[in-house]
DNA sequence: TATGAATGAGCTTTCATTCAT
DNA sequence: GATGAATGAAAGCTCATTCAT
């Protein structure tokens, strides 16, 4: 009565989300762009064809992997403090933690889909609200500044969102150009202090006081 | 009797060149990861299997039209400030600018590539030195910053390489998530007054003094 | 209990037929060539396997959707006259017009398995007896012909299969070429007069008297 | 210089007009509908993607290997007699032969494109002038009657539009019914005497004189 | 050395058919 | 019997690379 299940596919689970779990762990090793049909489906132990039977075509099932692979990477990380909690310096450095571990995870991951419109539109599509690729990581960090702002524990006329910017463009920095240097990913190390130092410039800036 | 010279190669140039410089132009125009060795022959007005004649592959071929393209968009901004030269403000802003319009240009060329270990590879090996594909901006920043910090206009216990991550990091941030989110090169806008809010926060920090 | 029935399905209809019957229409829509299997079950709301249950194979059913739409086609025509039945002249524009009618209906439908075996020779193979995809239009009007002869209505020395042949003919003239040139059916249109003026040229000839 | 030539392509032949000799082979055996890129460069024993290096697509080269086939076919058949050229009933008969000969030719390479837009448009676009699929035959033996006619051989009150339907038509009549009934073309049977029966009736009519 | 056609592996996608449920 | 997902063999087409000329 109910219709045949590949071999391959555990009982808990719907083929789609086979299929979207092979092609995740094939992101999450080699990136999204030289995919193939091909080698998800021999990554999921499953015939060629039936991502056809799931998806409109193999751009819907890489944006769909895409998006597994930002959730479960962000649901791999502790969660980052709400505005308001915690103390500063203790928040600026969660978040930066949050967002090198994020953005090694992520831009291996995504890069190579530049200028290739398809599966970054489809991503996009998939569903409005969420579609800022680092989890919106900026705008959340600018929000927790503000607040520490308003308490004033960040001062009256200190910026929160070039701040912001700053902070996630240094997690950016620490991933992005050993990528382009052709580094390999597992090879990409953090340097040891690298959150504290951020943070303590963050805060106190350059110039003597 | 010298040897004969495709039609399209102008006097002045060798065919070699001819082709890195049509390859720097599609590059320019569309990313490196696009591109067909047969677009780029048409693009030089000459025939699909010359660029065998001079370099290895299409990777070779592609990895020196990228070098090509960082110098060119380098050569195209104004010199940066060296260390110990002019005021640490303005200084600083050189920087931001610099940064911000280079990876405009770079970035989106060298993004398709990332985990397609042939080019970037390539691009390593061709000069061990100067293979920084955004010209080591970031340690050129912090040398500069060191030389403030000599000088006595920077905190003695500032910290000069977190902050050139920093700021570094922040032109990144303006390219690269819109890249990642589809947006058109064309269409990404840098928002007024970037540079001066990245200095400021840079030099006062966040905390209220 | 008995078994299970398909929900579409019709209480007054068994599977089989319900799935003829979509797949004629499908046929009168389309023609029979590119039909694929999910378009017919689709059509007839339907699972897409249940076709291999009541027939050998996609060719089998589809033979039985055209056999059925020739019968239907000529269900809606009127009536041929019966041999010695009716003057000459009414007669054989009843045939002409017949013939314009179920060519404009049938062609299109059979045209594009021409050159696959499959489809038609199994349809021969349906019912031996009645496998004239016309309906032996040609074999009718011989023997309407041949009785007008009989009565003295049509030259003892006039030839009547030959001009069944051309009559008959004359009616695939008129809708083979335009469907070769590409013109979609819904565009043939039947010249004014046209009836009349194969009649009068198959009775009189073209020799004067 | 010249760049390579394939294996198989003789001096004489450019490859262009190999691969459409080998797609008329395979066009006058089994029909145009249901080739193959793969078969087409299987029996020109040449790669599977030179095609594309000469045609646009698959269907380019079939139209063209259809009108390569019409054209080979109608060159293989003696002259049709022009208007006002010979007597009429040797003139006739000419046209009978020659529609038989050509239909039996070209219906089944034809036939199984009816419903396909694509390739019969393409052909329709090859050459504006010469897009009569068969030449033209039923227009040509209009002009012929006419010309008849107006030396007095055929009646006034003659209709030779119709009659060169119905001639035409006779020939289509001969061919298409055993082509819809799957009869394979090579046993395709021209009844002895049919172009004098045809040729008969249609100059002397039915109605007793 | 320059040419540009030839090569063929590889791509995404379709679809008749099977079969566990 | 009915279901509808799974299967896998094609299909049309692209493109880096080779090589006779």
């Amino acid at each position: 009565m109910s219709p045949r299940k590949a071999a391959a596919v555990p009982d808990s689970e719907s083929l789609p989300a086979h299929l979207v779990a092979a092609a995740e762990r094939l992101i999450a090793r080699q990136g999204a762009a030289g995919l193939t049909v091909r080698a998800i489906a021999k990554e999921a132990r499953v015939a060629d064809g039936v991502l056809y039977n799931h998806f409109a075509d193999k751009e819907e099932l890489i944006a769909r992997a895409l998006r597994a692979h930002v959730r479960t990477v962000r649901g791999g990380l502790p969660p980052l403090p709400r505005p308001g909690e915690g103390d500063l310096e203790t928040g600026l450095r969660a978040y930066v933690e949050h967002g090198v571990a994020l953005h090694l995870a992520i831009l291996p991951a995504f890069a190579g889909l530049v200028a290739r419109p398809g599966v970054l539109a489809r991503l996009a599509g998939l569903d409005e609200d969420d579609h800022q690729d680092d989890g919106g990581l900026r705008v959340r960090l600018t929000d927790f500044l503000r607040a520490e702002q308003a308490a004033g524990r960040v001062a009256a006329d200190a910026d929160p969102e070039a701040a912001a910017t700053m902070v996630v463009g240094a997690c950016h920095e620490l991933v992005l150009p050993p990528l382009l240097s052709g580094v390999p990913v597992e090879e990409i190390r953090v340097p040891p202090g690298f959150a504290g130092r951020v943070v303590a410039t963050c805060l106190h800036g350059l110039v003597p006081r």
